[in-house]
RNA sequence: CGGGGUGUAGCGCAGUUGGUAGCGCGCUACGUUCGGGGCGUAGAGGUCGCCGGUUCGAGUCCGGCCACCCCGACCA
């Protein structure tokens, strides 16, 4: 491809925009070009980069068995009432009527087609195991897209559902898949890191995400150095200290005017804060439910919510509050009745906390439990945060922001079980199907590897999805011997199998190297009348700064072997 | 949904007390230059986000709306 014929245009000014560098890189690039928020158009650089990702993809899968298929974006949207998960989905779904007011769901993922597809075409444990996969757009009205491609309303994603006739083939399928991953990111340049994840209402028991760490990620990643233990911090979990043992002390209040926070309370009292209780009013789905958590630990709300099974978790208000008859900065689950009471596992390691009195302007000292306060349910619904332990080793734990660049879920069969997907096993007994479910974002993979892959110059391109393996420069194109060396050599490096981007355009030097810099391909060539004095050209790696000079006939030589190497 | 910010040429921006809209880049033509975004001359390019109001007159003042960006909440 010529650059006077390609169709985009690079940028000379950064677009005010943009602030993540992937963002920015793909607008300045000229590869992506906004339409609305969180929808984008991809010009022919972006697209051919996006494409290379998809046919890694499809290699890898096809490489474990998947069998590409594809399936409609648009749904009835019983299908998704049938599931509950257009209620669950929220206002995420999009959604639209056809002409006859019938509702439709533009979709967000596809459990629910693949199900009922493989209902009708699964009736056998002989039928079982497949992985079935599509490369397709997915729908999504995300309350906030950001940072360009990494989080948008439509974007297309590799979306794959393993069936199996069991658990364990489950987990040799969901094993298959993972390695499928980290050779996809492998291949993409990409240092992802396997993370344990929560799986969310609906999903099954197991999950992972993988986790690119980068500044401009959304999610947090707890990482121990000592034993490699990851997980997102929705999900994580650490060490709880644990006090000396001393002798249980009766109760009795204390006067602390005024000190209602944890830090205060501590402090008036000088105790440590893992020697206090903190209480935390949430509203379930409306109904308030009493937290209490030692005072220093914070409430994870994904593990409340999945512990507490409800739709809509939020604070409390303090209308809420108060209309339980709570006392916000004194309460205590001390005497707590007709509210549902929920405490950290925390609450078990210590003795003679320091609690709340129910009462303003009040604390207990020397409150215990069971003897004193016995909640409903007690459970792990601390928030891992940096410095606590590894539960594994004892290592104090890292965080890390990171971009979640694919995810897999065992899923079980709470789809074939509501949608009625079942085989025969060979003893004639109606089995439902186990299933997982596999996903990753395409668009979102191209921006992260720009995140990864870059520099002050420009993209980086791992060669494996740069849109072009050569960009060929000539300087002077209007000297005829740089032409004619110029479009010779573009000639055999094309017969030779290479992909070139030739840089035919009157420009200067400056202007020539800066756009090359920004594109980012992995091998830049230079034909110059400098150059061709020596009877050479120059090439060079992107993410090399010094070149080298090689004669005319052995560059596209060096161009490939450069290509193998890198 | 809460908080903050921005809408003027393809991109980046200026526009004073209200008086018929400007700069840089890019684009077109010509000339010059030629190894890291060179220079000159001449051009083309605008519903000033939208609607309403005030006014003789609105990019500018007032009201309403919309869009986009950032932080947070949310994210099967």
């Amino acid at each position: 491809m010529r650059m006077t014929s390609i169709f985009g245009k690079t940028l000379r000014e950064e677009p005010a925009e943009a602030e993540t560098a992937s963002h920015r890189l793909l607008l300045k690039s000229g590869m992506i070009r906004q339409v609305a928020s969180g929808i984008y158009s991809y010009l022919p650089l972006a697209w051919r980069s996006l494409r290379k990702i998809e046919n890694i993809i499809r290699q890898e899968m096809d490489a474990v068995g998947g069998q590409e298929v594809r399936m409609p974006a648009l749904h009835p949207r019983e299908l998704w009432d049938e599931t509950g998960r257009a209620e669950a989905m929220g206002q995420t779904l999009f959604t639209l009527q056809d002409r006859r007011e019938r509702p439709l769901v533009m979709a967000p993922t596809h459990e629910e087609v693949f199900t009922l597809m493989v209902k009708a075409n699964v009736h056998s444990y002989r039928d079982l195991p497949r992985i079935l996969y599509q490369i397709q757009t997915k729908f999504r009205d995300e309350a906030r897209p950001r940072g360009g491609l990494l989080r948008v309303r439509e974007f297309d994603m590799k979306d794959a559902y393993s069936f199996d006739v069991d658990a364990e083939g489950l987990a040799r399928s969901y094993d298959a898949m993972v390695q499928v991953y980290k050779n996809i990111y492998s291949r993409c340049g990409l240092p992802a890191v396997q993370a344990e994840a929560d799986s969310g209402a609906i999903g099954g028991k197991d999950s992972h995400e993988f986790i690119l760490p980068a500044e401009s990620g959304e999610d947090v990643l707890l990482l121990c150095p000592g034993c490699g233990y990851a997980a997102n911090a929705e999900r994580a979990e650490s060490v709880k200290s644990v006090q000396a043992e001393e002798a249980l002390l009766p109760m009795s209040e204390v006067h602390t005017p005024g000190v209602k926070t944890i830090d205060d309370v501590a402090a008036f009292l000088g105790v440590s804060k893992s020697n206090t209780l903190k209480a935390v009013f949430y509203a379930c789905d409306g109904q308030v439910v009493f937290i209490t958590i030692r005072g220093d630990l914070d409430v994870n709300e994904i593990k409340l919510k999945n512990l507490l099974h409800c739709k809509e978790l939020r604070l409390a208000t303090d209308g809420e509050v108060e209309g339980a008859g709570l006392v916000a900065g004194s309460a205590s689950a001390v005497g707590l009745k007709g509210i549902r009471s929920v405490a950290d596992d925390s609450i078990k390691l210590g003795a003679n906390f320091v609690v709340g009195a129910n009462r303003p302007d009040y604390h207990l000292l020397g409150a215990n439990y069971p003897r004193d306060f016995e909640p409903d349910v007690i459970a792990d619904i601390a928030l891992a945060q940096e410095g606590h332990d590894c539960r594994r080793c004892g290592t104090p734990l890292e965080a890390k922001r990171g971009i979640e660049v694919g995810h897999v879920f065992k899923l079980g069969t709470f789809f074939s079980e509501s949608l009625g997907a079942s085989y025969l096993d060979n003893d004639g007994a109606q089995q439902p199907i186990v299933m997982g479910s596999y996903g990753i974002g395409v668009g979102r993979l191209l921006s992260a590897a720009i995140e990864q892959n870059h520099d002050q110059k420009g993209i980086v391109f791992p060669k494996a999805i740069a849109p072009y393996q050569v960009q060929l420069v000539a300087l002077n194109v209007e000297n005829p011997q740089v032409a004619e060396a110029a479009e010779d050599l573009y000639q055999r490096l094309e017969q030779a199998g290479l992909e070139v981007l030739y840089d035919d355009r009157s420009e200067t030097a400056g202007v020539k190297f800066n756009d090359a810099d920004l594109l980012g391909f992995p091998v830049r060539i230079v034909v110059s009348p400098r150059n061709l004095n020596q009877g050479s050209a120059e090439v060079k790696l992107r993410r090399e700064s010094e070149a080298q000079l090689v004669g005319l006939e052995d560059v596209v030589g060096k161009a490939k072997e450069l290509l193998e190497a890198d």
